[in-house]
DNA sequence: TTGATTTGACCGGT
DNA sequence: ACCGGTCAAATCAA
């Protein structure tokens, strides 16, 4: 049986869920396109046609790698999976001094195929969600700007092959082009936000959020369904004497400018200001199941932690999150 | 101390 | 041989 990596939708429906996301996008496209003179006066709406297809795109791309993934295809890096865990065999010393033999992988595909070139966005900033790590930079021929090369920070702990190459805009250095290789495979907590941000969607249904904070966690958050959110301030306790611990399995998936520190622990004080409103937590229990994956995120913004019973492969079931603002600013979108 | 960035070297494709 | 993508030691920063 020929499905998805995530083994949730058969090849064959994802092939049908594409075709009519591709002609949902096209309709967006046009209808944008059509709207444009009053896009002119209420920007609003060009953000939310804009907002329309991207999200159009996010879902086809995932399903565009869903099927890939399911089809016999070229390896991206020769199929070596663990090809820079070079590191253990040169222990010290200039690399200079130390040939490599060819039978350790360095011979291998070291270069990325240039049949892929991947998508190419323009952007003011750097910044889109996710949590890059930059590995190189070149000055280019044919472009009076070095171009950065990030792979995703999950490379090695998650496997995650997504690549990014960014490149200040000739026409206008102040953007960015960034051309994204390669899909996330990694499940970082940035795009709790994607599944946040689709309320009617099967993703959101078993999901739970809890918001700590002076307002509303942001216009994101709005959109969660009423059930499923609780608002509350932020407790003190929490503010403070919870920072020190951080014993929970959680992943580093800390973006810049966070720190380990801001990971705290959530208690029975929680729990109980849950309470009965969102019976569905057994908060005090959380941090007893082992075979729970758990991650942390932390931003200048806002602290959030996730957990998925059993493993990341389940995202979509019995998801559950919690965070909180430390300001009141709206979160960061990317 | 640890994780991220810098930067020259290495390597494969053209 | 050249170009561009990646590696990894050195360095920086928190």
């Amino acid at each position: 049986m020929s499905s998805c990596s995530q083994g949730q939708i058969p090849v064959d429906q994802a092939v049908a869920v594409i075709e009519n996301l591709n002609q949902a996008r096209e309709g967006a496209n046009q209808l944008k396109d059509l709207l444009k003179d009053i896009i002119k006066s209420k920007p609003t709406a060009g953000k939310i046609m804009d907002e329309i297809i991207e999200k159009l795109s996010s879902s086809l791309s995932k399903l565009e790698c869903c099927k890939a993934a399911s089809d016999p295809g070229p390896t991206v890096r020769g199929g070596s999976l663990c090809s820079d865990d070079r590191r253990s065999e040169i222990s010290s010393g200039k690399r200079k001094a130390m040939p490599i033999p060819i039978s350790d992988g360095r011979g291998a595909n070291r270069r990325r195929s240039q049949a892929s070139p991947g998508k190419t966005v323009i952007s003011e900033t750097l910044e889109d969600g996710r949590v890059w790590r930059k590995y190189g930079q070149k000055r280019i021929q044919s472009s009076s700007h070095d171009r950065s090369y990030f792979r995703c920070t999950h490379k090695h702990d998650q496997n995650c092959q997504a690549t990014r190459q960014v490149q200040k805009s000739e026409e206008d250095p102040s953007k960015y082009n960034i051309t994204y290789i390669g899909e996330h495979t990694c499940r970082d907590p940035s795009i709790f936000h994607q599944i946040i941000d689709m309320p009617d969607t099967k993703e959101t249904s078993n999901s739970f959020l809890i918001s700590f904070g002076q307002t509303s966690y942001n216009n994101h958050m709005k959109t969660i369904r009423q059930e499923t959110q609780v608002q509350m301030p932020m407790p003190s306790s929490l503010q403070s004497a919870g920072t020190q611990d951080c014993s929970e399995e959680v992943l580093s998936n800390l973006t810049p400018g966070s720190s380990p520190a801001d990971c705290f622990m959530l208690g029975d004080e929680l729990a109980a200001l849950v309470g009965p409103t969102c019976h569905a937590l057994n908060v005090g229990s959380i941090r007893d199941q082992h075979d729970m994956g758990s991650s942390l995120h932390s931003s200048p913004r806002s602290i959030e932690m996730g957990f998925m019973p059993n493993s990341f492969a389940q995202l979509d079931q019995d998801y559950m999150l919690f965070g909180f603002d430390k300001e009141d600013d709206d979160f960061p979108t990317t």
